[in-house]
DNA sequence: TTCTGTGGCCGTGGGG
DNA sequence: CCCCACGGCCACGGCT
């Protein structure tokens, strides 16, 4: 409860100003600071620099420029960094920039505007979350569907089920024709089922819950695209608002990819959903595969289709199985959360993104935010997306195959597993694997440097970006892990373990982010060569391990399956 | 209120 | 005429 930890970011309005909001729980109290002297800005670059600086004195909405020497790729450039007033003139300023005849590009102007506030300002958001005394919850809703699918236009939240961190189980309903007589004899906790009058109180007792319960973060499965949604459309029905956000403000939902993903204003919202289906490989992700999956236990279930029957049977058992259903469903999600929890605030922590966005976040966009923050202290120019047409052509391009071997048949005794992605790292270190230094015009003639199998060479002489980045991560993981072992405190080393695991996700994450259709350091060059070294080393390795008496069985680009054969065999 | 997924299939059209 | 590069379109999976 002593530390303080920024759980949201956003920005506001006032005087024509952008003022960018910090949402922080303090030694157990809710904070806003305020930061109201940061401008968006962008870069551009130019064909010539004194045309293109007078050019840009005829535009307006730019508070002013700076000359700055940065690097692209392994070229020095000169840019214009243009300041502007508010970040809704981005947009609007950044196609006129692009247009003018001096400017070769435009770089940066696609970092959102909080996002850039917490790069440049070297805030860690979740950090300390463990200390913070953060209240977590769960909920989760049942719905009316006599028609198989419910629609919130034509069928009523049924209850609202809630549980959190401090122990508080509750399930909201509310009392009808067919079920009025049966409550009684049910012998439920009053403290735990709640019988209102209607749909509409049931709602109402929820957000009143989630503020009483000052509710730091808010989980569910699905809450963005069923949960969340359908609260909010039955609230209009009633004119209710759902005012949940810390400022008062209401749930917003945006698009986010194919899905939606709903926001609460200082009070973050994860979704166990995705989160689940990036941490596992299970064949589903319902929550009841995924509870299976993780904790190795059934939880009651009802089949889904059959909830309205359950309502309406006016059937004491049926009622309070419905009942009880709802409720499993949400400690279950309460339980996934708090396990999944502290990787998600520490992967948020090593990224330095709000955990609303990380929890969202896939591994690829996780490295290129890693890179985005390091590329401004480098003084390196960030690559802008590629187009849809580039990433698609991308996309297209073949790649020399990985580490293939022929699945031997039969079924294997005493196979050992070794898995290559971990080798990935080290190969990108070892090598000097960027886009900056493969095939490098200062090592052309040179013969001191990296040559991969498939032909690239990479420098010796300038040490690359990603590889860089990628040295302090895994030296980053070394010093956890020496921690990890002198620690005899069980959270501590709980912690611990949960910092190593995040630092090996991301860097883990590196070469498929070189592979990357859409990633701005984009390489094919450089992840070819990648799994070439790799593939070499591989080989290698299993050579080793033939003279030994063990047999591949089977091998792809990360990983080998190799048996012990007896003498004889 | 600067940011928006991804992969596969299929029809089209231009170039060899 | 065939091939392939390109762009448009669709489905995917979970909640009840």
């Amino acid at each position: 409860m002593n530390a303080k930890t920024l759980l949201d970011a956003d920005y506001i309005t006032r005087n024509e100003r952008a003022v960018i909001r910090l949402f922080y729980k303090d030694k157990g109290i809710r904070t806003v600071k305020e930061i109201d002297d940061f401008e968006p800005y962008f870069y551009a670059v130019p064909d010539d620099i004194d045309e293109l600086e007078n050019e840009i004195k005829n535009l307006n909405k730019i508070l002013g420029t700076e000359r700055l020497e940065m690097t692209d790729l392994n070229k020095k450039v000169a840019v214009l960094k243009l300041i502007l007033n508010h970040p809704k003139d981005v947009p609007e300023v950044r196609e006129q920039v692009k247009n003018l005849e001096n400017c070769k590009e435009i770089r940066e102007a696609d970092i959102p505007f909080t996002r850039r506030y917490i790069i440049d300002s070297g805030l860690v958001p979740m950090e300390d979350a463990e200390d913070a005394g953060l209240n977590v919850c769960a909920f989760d809703i049942e719905s009316y569907n006599p028609h198989g699918d419910c629609r919130a236009d034509r069928d009523p939240i049924l209850m609202i089920s809630y549980a959190d961190s401090k122990g508080m189980e509750k399930v909201i309903t509310y009392r009808t024709e067919s079920n009025k007589n049966l409550i009684k004899d049910m012998n439920l906790d009053p403290g735990v089922f709640e019988f209102l009058n209607n749909e509409k109180e049931v709602i109402q007792r929820f957000i009143a819950l989630i503020r009483e319960r000052e509710i730091d973060i808010i989980t569910s499965y699905n809450g963005d695209n069923f949960d969340f949604p359908y609260i909010r459309d039955r609230s209009g029905k009633y004119g209710i608002k759902l005012d949940l956000g810390i400022d008062g403000s209401e749930i917003r939902s945006e698009r986010r990819g194919m899905n939606l993903g709903v926001k609460v204003k200082g009070r973050p919202h994860v979704d166990m959903f995705p989160v689940c289906r990036q941490a596992f490989n299970f064949p589903r992700y319902t929550l009841e595969d995924v509870y299976e999956g993780i904790f190795g236990e059934t939880k009651p279930d009802i089949e889904a289709r059959n909830i309205h029957e359950y309502w309406d049977s006016g059937d004491a058992k049926k009622f309070k199985k419905l009942l009880i259903y709802s409720l499993s469903d949400v400690t279950a999600t309460l339980r996934i959360a708090e396990t999944m929890l502290p990787l998600q605030y520490e992967l948020s922590r090593t990224v330095r993104e709000t955990i609303y966005e990380g929890s969202r976040m896939s591994s690829g966009q996780r490295v290129e935010q890693l890179l985005v923050e390091n590329a401004r202290e480098k003084k390196i120019l960030v690559p802008n997306r590629p187009s849809d047409s580039v990433a698609k052509a991308r996309s297209r391009t073949s790649y020399v195959g990985g580490f293939v071997v022929t699945p031997k048949k039969g079924i294997h005794d005493n196979i050992v597993l070794f898995d290559f992605r971990s080798l990935y790292p080290s190969v990108i270190i070892s090598h000097n694997i960027d886009p900056s230094t493969v095939n490098c015009e200062c090592c052309r003639e040179d013969k001191e440097k990296y040559i991969a199998p498939t032909g690239q060479w990479f420098c010796k002489k300038n040490r690359g970006f990603i590889p860089e980045i990628l040295n302090k991560l895994i030296a980053k993981r070394v010093a956890i892990k020496k921690k990890l072992k002198a620690e005899t405190d069980e959270d501590m080393k709980k912690l611990f373990d949960v910092q190593q695991q995040a630092v090996k996700l991301i860097a883990n994450s590196f070469y498929g982010y070189l592979a990357f259709a859409r990633a701005r350091w984009y390489s094919k060059d450089c992840a070819e060569a990648t799994t070439a070294w790799g593939r070499k080393y591989i080989h290698k390795a299993v050579d080793e391990a033939e003279k030994f008496g063990f047999e591949v069985v089977y091998g792809d680009t990360d990983s080998v399956f190799v048996v012990l054969r007896e003498e004889g065999e």
